[in-house]
DNA sequence: CTTTATTGACTACGACTGTTGTCAATCCTA
DNA sequence: TAGGATTGACAACAGTCGTAGTCAATAAAG
């Protein structure tokens, strides 16, 4: 049965062209409309298929999005990789690292959206974000201090999300208005100090 | 004709009323639903009046937001204010004014969504968070250093919103498993060393 | 009582949604 | 060629949406 083809491919690999068809149509929902152009009628529109195949690969419209999710997410952790991969001190990977990140999510407006506005509004996706989360943050801080507990890493690292997320939207939002090198530069100090916070117990004024 | 009078209220008077019959039904759609439960239709449905009545108040359904989420900010600022009028040091500031915000955040889903992740996920709302911010972050933060430019003081207060958001909507998302003291202790550190980041420049690591 | 303003309950337009089933046409294998 | 799998194009169900208009009933003032 798995050997039967139809146009000359198995079943398998119709499935998977379609699924890849599906996880790029609803990216290119995301550019055009955001979030809320992605249901399941106008993600089989845009990818000229009908709706009994959405459901061949996904449950429900939640499932898909946790499925673009980790594709731009994989993407985007080979870029950061590439651009950390330069080495030299922690600053001069931070630096890299988040020059590139600000390029990719300045050019790519669904990316972007994708990997910083989305998980703020579904559920699923804050989910996903926050158990990969430690996987970016590794790329530019290296090993935490030891003196640092598991919840003080895991706090530092939500902030440390949060803050970049709100500069970035508020960059290419025209809400912040400074130089993206100036950002950059905000971004990696900010990053590099972040385990300041934790690791110095008793901070007094 | 001002004064002429219907059930012994001026029109003044029944249009300020069914306004704010508006703006607690869609809070209380917020509640139920998230941000995607407030639309016209069902914000006059749970207000019991009919859509002639929404658009006497606001053009469409950006502007009832908008106002919703001033009315919550409004109401927030007074409990910071409140919880921050004690006296002390900047950290003991800082600490009453997060605590408060954390129970009120905590006990009040609909708030939450209103002044945490509606923002993110409503480009009115990110920009009016935006305006207002300055006023929130002073309560605890009292004066920059003089030394910080204009802009790192903006990135800086961006950094401390998005970080505070992170944390918070984790926390009760249930994806941040730590006590609430530990939060509270910990966000209170960020706040008053967010200004460093930006008041040393130079840093190597 | 007459006139005007206000209210409440619809209708209308032109779409949209998630999920599932039906049926005819096409393809493939034996 | 026959039988079964696969495809493509619908229909169906039971709703939803934003915006604006219509009309009768009610209230108020002179």
């Amino acid at each position: 049965m798995s050997g039967r083809t139809w146009g000359g491919t198995t079943l398998a690999d119709r499935k998977a062209v379609r699924r890849q068809q599906l996880l790029i149509a609803a990216l290119e929902l995301v550019g055009e409309a955001g979030m809320a152009g992605v249901s399941v009628r106008a993600v089989c529109r845009t990818a000229k298929l009908t709706e009994r195949y959405f459901y061949e690969s996904f449950a429900d419209r939640e499932e898909l999005l946790v499925a673009v999710f980790d594709q731009v997410s994989a993407e985007a952790a080979v870029a950061l990789f590439e651009a950390a991969d330069i080495g030299g001190g922690t600053e001069a990977v931070a630096k890299a690292a988040v020059a590139a990140f600000v390029e990719l999510i300045v050019d790519d407006p669904a990316r972007r959206i994708v990997l910083l506005a989305a998980p703020l509004s579904e559920p699923a996706l804050a989910r996903r974000q926050t158990e990969l989360l430690p996987r970016f943050i590794s790329v530019v801080q290296g090993q935490a201090p030891g003196s640092m507990s598991a919840q003080e890493r895991e706090m530092g690292a939500l902030a440390v999300l949060g803050a970049l997320q709100s500069l970035f939207l508020a960059y290419v939002d025209g809400r912040l208005t400074v130089g993206r090198d100036a950002l950059v530069s905000y971004c990696v100090r900010m990053l590099i100090s972040a385990y300041r916070v934790g690791s110095r117990m008793g901070i007094t004024d």
